[in-house]
DNA sequence: GTCTATATATGGATAGAC
DNA sequence: GTCTATCCATATATAGAC
C-alpha cells in the first residue's frame, strides 16, 4: 500500500473488463479489442498479463464459478433445519436473478461450449463446487423420522433452481414469448420468492395428491 | 416431383447442416466452412443460396422458434380442462428436454445475444408466438368458480418451464455441479414428469400452507 | 448450380521502441 | 509496464470459369 487509494492496478482493471465482456458476449463473441477499450489500455497489454484469450477467459470463468457456487456453500453447510434452507436457497436465487443475472447466465450458457475441457478441470478444482452430502444426510434423517416424503437432493435442487433461477436465465425469451415488460418481469420474479418456497415445502411436508 | 425419392435438394441440405452447426455452436462460434462440410458442398454455395451468414442464421433461428413455440400452440388452444393442459405441457417439455434439447437451448441462449434485433422482429411475426389468452381466460373462469386459487398465466408457465425444461437447459452445469452421470440425468428427468405436474396441480387445487 | 481461386477484413498474438 | 506497428492465420464474401 504505497500512497493511498489510487486507480485499480492494471491486472485488476483487465479482469473486470474481461468479466464484463465475456459475460455479455461469451467466449466466441468477445473481442480482445473490446476488452482493452473497456479497461482503457491496448491489446498488447492483455497478452502481456494473460498470454492468451483462452487463459484470460479461464480466469474469468473460474472467478464467476466461485462466485456463483460460493454463495450456495454457506447455506448448504449451515445447521439450520431443512425447511429454512429451502426458503433461503429460494430467496438467494431469486435475488441473484434480479440483481446479478449475468453470472448464472454466463455459467450455464458457456458450459455448453464444445471443447471447453477446462470447464471440467476447473469445476473439479478444490473448493469450487459445493458439497451436497450434508443436505443429503439431512433429508435422509427427516425422511427416516417420517417428517418428510423422501426425495433425492438432485430433485430438490432442480426444483429450487428451476422455479427460482430459470426465469432469469430464460428472461429474453420469456419476455418476448409472453409480452412482459421489464417492470412486469421484475414483479413476476418477486412473486416467485414466496410461490417457489411454498410449492417446494408443500411437496416435502404436505404430500397431497 | 420430377423423378422419385432423390437426395435432398441443396437448399434443404444446407438448412439442415446450418441448423446443426448453429445449434451446437451459436452464431459467433459457427463457421461457414463447417456448415459447408456438413452439407457436403463448398462455401461459395452457401452465399449463393443465402447471401450472408446473418441471413442463413435468421432462417435457422426462425425455423427453430416455430418448432419450439409451435409445439405449445396445439395444447394451449385445445378445449381440455386446465388440469389436463398442465399435465400435457409438463410431459411435452420433459420429452423435449430428453429428446431434442438443442432447440430450447438454442432459442434461450441465443436470445441473449446483443444487437440481434431480428430476434424481436422474428418473434413478432404472425403465427410464431403462441397465444396465451385462451388459457388466461380458462384460469379466470376456474378461479371465479372457486375451483382453483387464482394465478397469473405467466407464473404458471414459469412453473412449468422451470420445473420441466430448466434441467435440460442447465444440464452441463448441473451434471458437473452434482456429479450426475448421463444415465442418472436421464432418470432424474423422467422422474420430473410426475413430480412437476403433481407440484403444480397441488399449488392450484390444493393450496395448503 | 457448382466449383476454384481470390479479395478483403478482422482478430489474436508478437516484436521492439520507450 | 505500456505503447505502436506488424505479423499471420482465419473468416466472410465475391469473381469468374465450367
Amino acid at each position: 500500500m504505497e500512497s493511498t487509494a489510487t486507480a485499480a492496478p492494471t491486472e485488476e482493471r483487465i479482469l473486470e473488463a474481461a468479466s464484463k465482456v465475456f459475460r455479455q458476449r461469451g467466449f466466441d463473441g468477445a473481442r480482445m479489442q473490446e476488452i482493452a477499450d473497456e479497461a482503457g489500455i491496448n491489446k498488447a497489454l492483455l497478452h502481456y498479463y494473460f498470454r492468451s484469450k483462452e487463459q484470460l477467459y479461464e480466469q474469468v470463468f473460474r472467478a464467476s464459478a466461485k462466485e456463483f457456487f460460493g454463495s450456495i456453500l454457506i447455506i448448504l453447510r449451515s445447521e439450520e433445519p431443512l425447511r429454512e434452507k429451502v426458503v433461503r436457497l429460494c430467496e438467494l436465487y431469486v435475488t441473484v436473478g434480479l440483481e446479478h443475472p449475468y453470472i448464472p447466465v454466463f455459467i450455464i450458457t458457456e458450459a455448453h461450449r464444445k471443447g471447453a475441457g477446462f470447464v471440467a478441470r476447473m469445476l473439479s478444482e478444490e473448493g469450487v463446487l459445493p458439497d451436497f452430502e450434508p443436505m443429503r444426510r439431512q433429508i435422509a434423517e427427516e425422511a427416516a423420522a417420517g417428517r418428510i416424503r423422501p426425495i433425492a437432493v438432485e430433485q430438490l435442487m432442480m426444483d429450487i433452481l428451476g422455479l427460482c433461477l430459470f426465469p432469469a436465465i430464460a428472461r429474453p425469451m420469456m419476455q418476448r414469448m409472453m409480452g412482459i415488460s421489464d417492470e412486469g418481469f421484475r414483479q413476476a420474479l418477486e412473486l416467485r420468492r414466496s410461490r417457489a418456497s411454498r410449492m417446494i415445502i408443500n411437496s416435502l411436508y404436505n404430500p397431497a395428491g
